[in-house]
DNA sequence: CTGTAAGCGAGACGGTACGTCTAGTCTTTTA
DNA sequence: TAAAAGACTAGACGTACCGTCTCGCTTACAG
């Protein structure tokens, strides 16, 4: 959501200077984003990018270390409003199943699911992305999926006190959906989805009942 | 498990010629194994693996396509051995957990854990390795792991007569462990990992219940 | 002598504003200077003047063209005077033996006679150099050392009569001096200047004679 | 004459490997004279180069450092030739002015004066090149000349005994006219080359009644 | 004594060339 | 004819300067 370098911020010396250009800015993401639909993760180059957002290499890098913190930066803006929970008055189990199936169909999505699946290949790769990748953007997500979920719990009644309970029904809950996207690379169908949540809080009740 | 070409059987044509050099394919893997341990994927290159393994590039290209074909030439000979389901006459039950605890193991292996997330990582930047991946290893694998699972899951009287139902139970078992490893980039506990099999077993004697 | 722009008079316009700031002048031609000499003539941009002179890349562009002009203003600076004749009431040979020596001192001296190498050598690489270089400061200093060659040899009642003749005169006194160290890159011995003085000025006796 | 790599002779190793390939070597001299010609030098850059040979930027590098390499390479295959001395049965004294003709007409010429001009531009900006520049064209150059000059001189009775005198008496046939060429940018008429010979001549004849 | 226009330090910008790296192909020689 | 050696074309890498531009401050004359 926010830039790479701090400078969008007042000019630290007392003189002026010229502000960075929003514009560039901006086709420099949409380029990332349009290459990488369009060519693929190896067709997303520094080169490639600058050429289509008609910006020059330099700019690219005063502001980005690489095309991955470029990606990122498109994923923070798409991911955060995509996943975000939705906590209406209904059915808090329906709105679970809501959750799963906007994770879904972010995954499948052309342009943000795209990203998604270069970041996660790419922190496969170095350490350094993976880090990146998830102080950028996944633990900030997975904070949001927990309150998401213990909200969505709390008012079945079946909240677990711990956090590590939690996050554990957490990742029953997005690992199958994840591990079939990202792995398997099939998606999941909305009844599985449905089957999903059921059990997952099913066996929230019982450790209630047991805990 | 075997190379990419027919080569190590008769010569095709009926004239002569030296054979394929097995110690340079070993050399080949090994180093690429290596280097991919030592220097992450960006450091497998086809210029590093020759220099390594002392072998020249066009002898690679002889025989593999690509760095992903000599990486998966790996997994084949580490993988099915290591992920095989052991079915002594003990608890199913027991069982299970420890097949689950070997695939934690294994992503968790220096080296051919550190080839698997490669692959994986490299299967979400590039359709071709990703079909590649899923037809030279992970579906074989998910073939065995079915099996395994269906036969657990008989001796407790409880597998479901379809397969898709079986797939979603193994996905819901291998979901979560893959996601922790592949996107968080943690471990799962051994608890874990128990509690998990008890509830989908769980879940599988309910569905047969229902069903 | 003076700067490119004719600015440090009146506001040509009839409205206000500040006028040049000699200081920034001089530091851009010291940082220059002195960045030929630390660190040769690819030391020399334009990045590096201004970052050492504490100066405004745009505050150089606007009163000079290029690295060259400022290279040429210290020239102008230091070159005249260096090179000036100095008649006095003495031995008119031995004057023109100390010129010489004066010019071989100039082309040796760390600043200036780098300057003047650099200019030589950027006005073989390019010619619209070459034309500024030679309007801007040969050709003034070739007309004093025409006026300084006549001054001496008439005074020992040899000069020629032509101009042409008198620039060939010059031409092989400076000649043999600049090709050592332009060329050769080697110095001129003092007995070398005093033979070469004695040389041509022989040459124009005989030339009297016979014309 | 000869190349950047001592590659051109057996193979060092034992064993094989693709020879190099004289025709992209022969397209990389000759682009870079042609860029000379058309653009001047700040037209030939290894880019353009590669682009008008048809070459690998990487093979460039594999042969020669920069492009002073490539120029000196030119140089020397073509100004040996052009400056032989031509030591024929007829008057001394004229093969001597042909000789000074012949210099004057290479260094106007549109493509080996361009060369010429270039490097020792160059050298005079930096300090290797003017190194290499010297060893390896005009240091040997020199020796011919003075070997060819001493040879007429012989046959006019009035070589001078020590190197260091022939030396001189080279410095100023030749300085005058590179003096001309390099720094004042024009040409030498004949009947100044004329009287130049003869002047260093007549010099030579009495520095030998004097010696 | 105040507005206004230029000079200035700062530095972002679109470019071009740099010299390096790896990819994948091709050629030569040895075994 | 496989293999080692390595030259070859191709193109991306990240860096350094180029010359232009915009920004906001400061300064000094003009009204």
């Amino acid at each position: 959501m926010t830039s790479t370098r701090p400078s969008t911020g007042k000019n630290p010396h007392g003189h002026a200077g010229p502000r960075r250009n929003v514009s560039a800015r901006q086709a420099v993401l949409d380029a990332a984003d349009d290459l990488l639909v369009e060519r693929g993760f190896a067709g997303v180059t520094m080169e490639a990018i600058a050429n289509r957002a008609g910006v020059a290499k330099q700019t690219i890098y005063r502001w980005w270390k690489s095309k991955v913190e470029i990606l990122l930066d498109n994923l923070e803006e798409d991911g955060e409003a995509a996943l975000a929970w939705n906590h209406g008055d209904g059915e808090p189990l329906a709105e679970l199943v809501g959750q799963l199936s906007r994770l879904q169909a972010f995954l499948r999505d052309e342009a943000a699911g795209a990203v998604m699946h270069s970041l996660i290949g790419q922190a496969l790769h170095d350490p350094d992305t993976a880090q990146r990748f998830r102080e950028g953007f996944l633990l900030a997500q997975r904070r949001r999926d927990l309150a998401g979920l213990r909200n969505v719990l709390e008012r079945l009644d079946c909240a677990p006190t711990g956090d590590a309970e939690l996050a554990e029904l957490l990742d029953r809950l997005l690992g199958p959906i994840y591990y079939r996207s990202v792995v398997l690379g099939i998606s999941s169908s909305p009844e599985f989805l449905e089957e999903l949540a059921h059990s997952v809080v099913g066996q929230a009740r019982e450790g209630r009942r047991r805990g």
